[in-house]
DNA sequence: GCATAAACGAGACGGTACGTCAGGTCTTTAA
DNA sequence: TTAAAGACCTGACGTACCGTCTCGTTTATGC
């Protein structure tokens, strides 16, 4: 999400000037946090007072990021934790999985303004697609590559698409993790219940007998 | 959400001076989605931009609504379909409400600025309950008696909570139709797919042989 | 200089809007002078310094002003007090004009910002030509016309050109008033002594025997 | 005006370390003369612009001259060129001298910004009066000897204050000059006209008659 | 030679002001 | 009283320069 043109990759040449400072790089993500944690609203989170509380001119906010939907893109990024380690058995995996994603749920519920915005991000199609890119493409292909495994192993039916599969899997927690207010996540036991429930189906006893 | 405060209900007596324009309501509501279809962001949506093109004084639109959120936040409201009529088989009513969803997913692929108006409620804790209590719930609620009944009259296991019964069966078309970009709500079957794939399980052969 | 687009003659119609507002138009020209008097230099003088002392917002000087330098020379020309009448003898005219020259040198000196306005005016073509118009030309008209009366009159030479026989007249008080400090017109007497003195001549006895 | 502060006269060890580049200095004044022929405004003459010009470091500017109105004024006084030889007779010397100012004027009308620069530095008073030492007065010390010749010689009328007879032969070629556009300096016999006219006077007929 | 020292180009730094834009309010005249 | 129009104050936007400060490099002197 970084805007910095000076950061392709091929400039491995000696970098001429005075280089970035580091210091002023976390002083602004500190000040967003320090915002955020004062109850600014995301209209409050301005570029000018990210500026002020940083101790930072504008200009260096704008030399790295070229507005502000970036600069909270970039940070939000940077919050998600990596993916846990896929070892074990399929179901365990499974579970471990949508374990992450509860506990990246209860961390955002208490800094909704994180929340607000991952949200912000589907305003601009731009900034979508880069938030797409960064972290719910490799997140998506974790689980791909889990279900398809699953499907392999035959402990899930191959008989439907591995898509609709994944969104059977992963939607509960999504939903309740990100479109809710996550109050529903505090039970640590859910990622059992969820994965046991679905795998053995939800039908009762009068739809059982009947098929 | 409408905050025009002479819209109270107890004001009975006959109204005096120029009455409200409902021209001038219908020519806002259509600037909005004019400038909706040019493709505009949410931050090129402006009230001074949509008082332009709708060729309206800002004045007529804070007279109705308190600010932009609030507009918006109205304007969505009003895009949200009369929920289906609960007739049928549990099935077939738990298939009608996900082909429900399904569709008005597709309705909001084609103008994703709505959409990101949606998310945008997010940014404000009072617009986040507001459109919570106008457009949330109510659907949550049906979705709730409607599982109570499949619970009673046996075709959903009894053994789990509501809640998670819910979010197993509405979750995941919620995160095709919301979270993503609605590219995969144009199979027609999906709804008969999903609930029979939920009522049944999706263990597999490997997971049926052991347990 | 006022760049008010709507300040066109022909809009004789019933002006719709707000009007302009006469105060802030008084207090912006007085944050000016109190700006002037607190001894700020012409780079001091911002547009946001003075709506701040003002009270009054940057887009309602913006409104009547293009920029700085447009506000700077529409209130130096404002300074600019009407000629004195051109009643009694040709002599008696021009003592009076080089007084009133003489007088608003001392007015200038007190405000020397002011004359640092009007140097000001200097740094951008646009702006010296539209000085020009509204405050030289209408003055070096009086004189030119006092002068070809001087001419008509016998009063003066007959055989210069009257270009230069304004300049001999008027470019040294000129140069007293503007170029340097003022410190030099103290004397009421000065308009009588330079005038006599240009009539009369300068040439001392060795040229007046040899001539 | 330059404002090196190791160009200290007594600094007279041997210099340590990279010496000045004579080059860049005349990079820099190149580039300033190219963006005034490219028709710059004073405005737009930044140091940002001068250096990226001259292909120079911002600090080797300001290594050089404390900012950018010591750049101009030290531009300017480069180009007053030496005053002319005081030979010759009192009426042949004050002519050549308003000769000399004629030319510059000329000179100076081709390239106007540097008459703004020049006016530019009436708007700092510790300007004004660097400008002053470095230009005005050794012009103004130079008239006034020549004056007091004039005076001892019996070429001008001893009852006037030398001051005064400063101003009325110079200011009307400065008023041309220097004031106005320079449209005015073309006729070559300019000097001989005004120094004669004012050493005869300016009477008329009738005046002469009268007194 | 080889350190010391200063100037060099580049460009980032904290600031200030620019001129624009929008928010939400207020003040006109007209209907 | 409402409507359209548009001015009002406020405050953020993103840009441009200011004058200062690192960077790594270059070019001189002095040990």
């Amino acid at each position: 999400m970084k805007t910095d043109p000076t950061a392709a990759p091929d400039c491995t040449g000696p970098r001429r000037g005075r280089p970035r400072s580091e210091a002023a790089e976390q002083a602004i993500f500190a000040a967003v946090e320090e915002l955020m944690a004062a109850g600014a609203g995301l209209a409050e989170l301005t570029i000018e007072g990210i500026a002020t509380a940083a101790g930072v001119g504008k200009a260096t906010i704008y030399r790295r990021w070229s507005n502000k939907e970036a600069l909270l893109v970039d940070m939000v990024s940077r919050l998600e934790e990596p993916l846990p380690a896929p070892t074990g058995t399929f179901r365990g995996d499974l579970i471990a999985m949508i374990e992450y994603m509860r506990q990246r749920g209860l961390a955002k519920r208490s800094r909704w303004v994180l929340k607000a915005a991952l949200f912000q991000v589907h305003s601009s199609p731009e900034l979508h697609a880069a938030y797409r890119e960064r972290v719910i493409v490799p997140r998506r292909q974790a689980a791909r590559e889990l279900i398809r495994r699953g499907v392999a192993e035959g402990e899930l039916r191959g008989d439907l698409d591995e898509e609709i599969l994944g969104d059977l899997l992963i939607g509960p927690i999504l939903t309740r993790s990100i479109l809710w207010d996550g109050s529903d996540l505090d039970d640590p036991r859910l990622p059992v219940t969820m994965v046991d429930a679905l795998l053995q189906g939800l039908a009762g006893p009068a739809a059982k007998a009947r098929g």
